[in-house]
DNA sequence: GCCGTTTTCGGCCCGACTGTTTTCAGTCG
């Protein structure tokens, strides 16, 4: 049995997408490769684990005849009719198709009239000819094509030394910075980020904006003399232009005139896969749609929108909000009337995940504000409560006698705010900010709880999660998790994964058993709001709630500043297709007390 | 090769940009 990786399923079924091009094979046999690859890359559940339940047809796109060559790619690491298709390409080919701007087409011409036939050194060889100006001779290539491969393959270079993608937050202030600089001129009407970052994915590759203008050729101008821009990569003349920034990022501007920001902003905000699916849709009802509007196949007439909802009423369906546009079932949910009516911000009460400065001389890192400021920003934010959760104390900094003496100390320090402190009062409640006195306990490799059992005592309730120990076996991990939320005090587990986006991976569990667990014993999953780790991921979010089971948004907040963050914990529970009742820390003040100390 | 709220056969998203082309192919998002 061979346990390849959804990803190198993935690049296996583009080599056969690849080799089919340059065959000239049926268009729509080549799409169908592609279109598996890309379910497979993204999903989210290991197909090995899939194959062994045989539910390998699950998966979108895995027909009868693929499911049966990746039977036996599972079996024998092996697929007959993949390498029939496969093995008269020369590998350099399915190499070269890496870089960006070059397709199986130009990489099968350049690696036969190049005589480029091994993967090895293909790319170094291909930049060599191009410097000796031998890429120009080739029939149907010129001089500005083999500049421009040249210029793909540093950029390639480029790309693979620098990380890829930006954290949302980053995303956020880049193109924060772009579009103040566009709006900076008169003639831009509106600029909207769209795309990935208006879906609030957790990571971002490139920024698309997208400019409501009647001057395109004046905006595209200046767009592309943005201060930070090292090359521009596209100019073109309907208003589509991309640039290459100092600092590596791309950003993709698409120009609308007034009366179509509507259509556009659909088309731009994607997904691909989303759009794929709501154009197969309109088809059937003989219209076609595209960034400029609605044709009606049968008049001919073309339809306009200013405004995005028109645009999906238009199909029958209901507005769908971007953070759910994957081809998830939403526009099935829009058709049928049933979309979730998802969580936002002002739905949020409380944090129950702060750390504050008080000296609990914890081995992680404390808290850099003090109570006092937080519980100020907490009121003017109209919380009604909050949870100080501070690390346990260092166990090998203190014996046991003292770390109780620490939490005690806690507690009297947290007692007089809730009953005396008349300061912090919500405006709009009228009633007194609650704070819940709470600790933030790791949860030891064995599934031990890092707090001594008499501490527990001088607590409302405590949340747990993993900070050492990250690649335990399944099993032992799925063990270590269990054990660890069994304590009748902890009621939430904090950043379940531990994933760190573009540092460290998600733990191994077993998430079926866990999820059991926390729905039999009502333990909460944290959404870790801090943009470097959005934690649960959205596709175990929803899994969560389909099971029924409670989710808390938190920030996780070290400093006051990151308090602010808790609207990234929104748009990943959103994209988890989270409402408001899924998310306890929406609950009003004597519903979550009732919860959190039982 | 995949798929099904008109289908188990007959369809399969749409347009922009670039370069090398006298009308289009390749690539991308």
């Amino acid at each position: 049995m061979s346990q390849l990786t959804n990803k190198e399923i993935s690049e296996i079924l583009r080599r056969v997408a690849t080799a089919l091009e340059i065959k000239q094979g049926n268009r729509f046999r080549i799409t169908a490769f592609q279109k598996a690859a890309d379910n497979i890359e993204k999903n989210p559940v290991e197909l090995v684990a899939l194959w062994q339940k045989d539910r390998l047809r699950e998966v979108a796109g895995v027909g009868e005849s693929i499911a049966k060559n990746l039977d036996q790619l599972f079996k024998t690491g092996y697929s007959k009719d993949f390498d029939r298709i496969t093995k008269s390409v020369p590998g350099a080919v399915f190499f070269l198709t890496t870089i960006p701007g070059i397709g199986p087409k130009t990489a099968y011409r350049l690696s036969s009239e190049l005589k480029i036939k091994s993967p090895d050194k293909a790319i170094k060889k291909l930049f060599l000819a191009g410097k000796n100006k031998k890429i120009r001779k080739i029939p149907g290539f010129g001089e500005k094509k083999e500049q421009k491969i040249l210029d793909d393959i540093k950029a390639w270079k480029q790309k693979q030394k620098e990380s890829q993608r930006m954290t949302l937050y980053e995303a956020d202030q880049l193109a924060g910075k772009v579009i103040n600089y566009l709006e900076k001129l008169p003639t831009v009407l509106e600029a909207k980020p769209l795309g990935s970052l208006r879906r609030r994915n957790d990571t971002i590759g490139d920024i698309d904006i997208a400019i409501k203008t009647k001057q395109p050729q004046e905006v595209i101008d200046h767009f592309t003399s943005f201060p930070e821009t090292k090359k521009v990569l596209v100019k073109g003349q309907k208003g589509s232009s991309r640039i290459l920034l100092t600092n590596q990022k791309q950003v993709d501007l698409r120009i609308v005139p007034p009366g179509k920001m509507g259509s556009m902003m659909q088309h731009f905000t994607g997904s691909k896969a989303h759009n794929i699916t709501l154009r197969e849709l309109a088809l059937k009802k003989n219209l076609s749609l595209s960034e400029h509007g609605i044709k009606n196949l049968n008049t001919k007439k073309a339809f306009s929108f200013n405004k995005e909802q028109a645009f999906y009423h238009f199909l029958d369906l209901d507005w769908i909000p971007p953070e759910i546009r994957e081809n998830q079932g939403e526009i099935e949910a829009a058709q049928n009337k049933n979309l979730p009516k998802l969580i936002n911000l002002k739905d949020i009460k409380g944090d129950l995940h702060v750390h504050s400065n008080f000296p609990i001389e914890s081995s992680h890192d404390s808290g850099q504000d003090s109570s006092r400021r937080i519980l100020s920003w907490a009121i003017r934010n109209h919380y009604q409560y909050l949870a100080f959760t501070e690390h346990n104390p260092s166990k090998s900094k203190h014996n046991e006698k003292e770390i109780i003496a620490l939490i005690k100390r806690k507690k009297k320090w947290i007692e007089p705010i809730n009953y005396s402190n008349t300061n912090y009062k919500n405006s709009r409640t009228n009633k007194l900010l609650f704070i819940f006195n709470s600790l933030e306990i790791d949860i030891n490799p064995s599934g031990k709880l890092a707090l001594p059992k008499e501490a527990f005592n001088y607590l409302d309730f405590a949340i747990a999660g993993i900070h050492s120990q990250f690649n335990l076996s399944q099993d032992a991990m799925t063990k270590r998790i269990i054990r660890g939320l069994s304590h009748p005090k902890i009621k939430i587990w904090a950043h379940p994964t531990g994933r760190m986006i573009g540092k460290r991976p998600s733990i191994e569990a077993n998430w079926d058993q866990i999820f059991l667990f926390c729905k039999n014993n009502n333990k909460t999953l944290e959404i870790n709001a801090s943009p470097g780790r959005l934690d649960l991921p959205d596709f175990l979010i929803r899994q969560a709630i389909n099971q029924k089971i409670k989710l808390a948004i938190n920030t996780d907040s070290h400093n006051l500043s990151q308090l602010e963050l808790m609207s990234y914990g929104v748009y990943q529970a959103r994209r988890g297709w989270a409402q408001k009742g899924d998310i306890i820390n929406t609950w009003p003040l004597d519903k979550i007390k009732k919860f959190l100390l039982s």
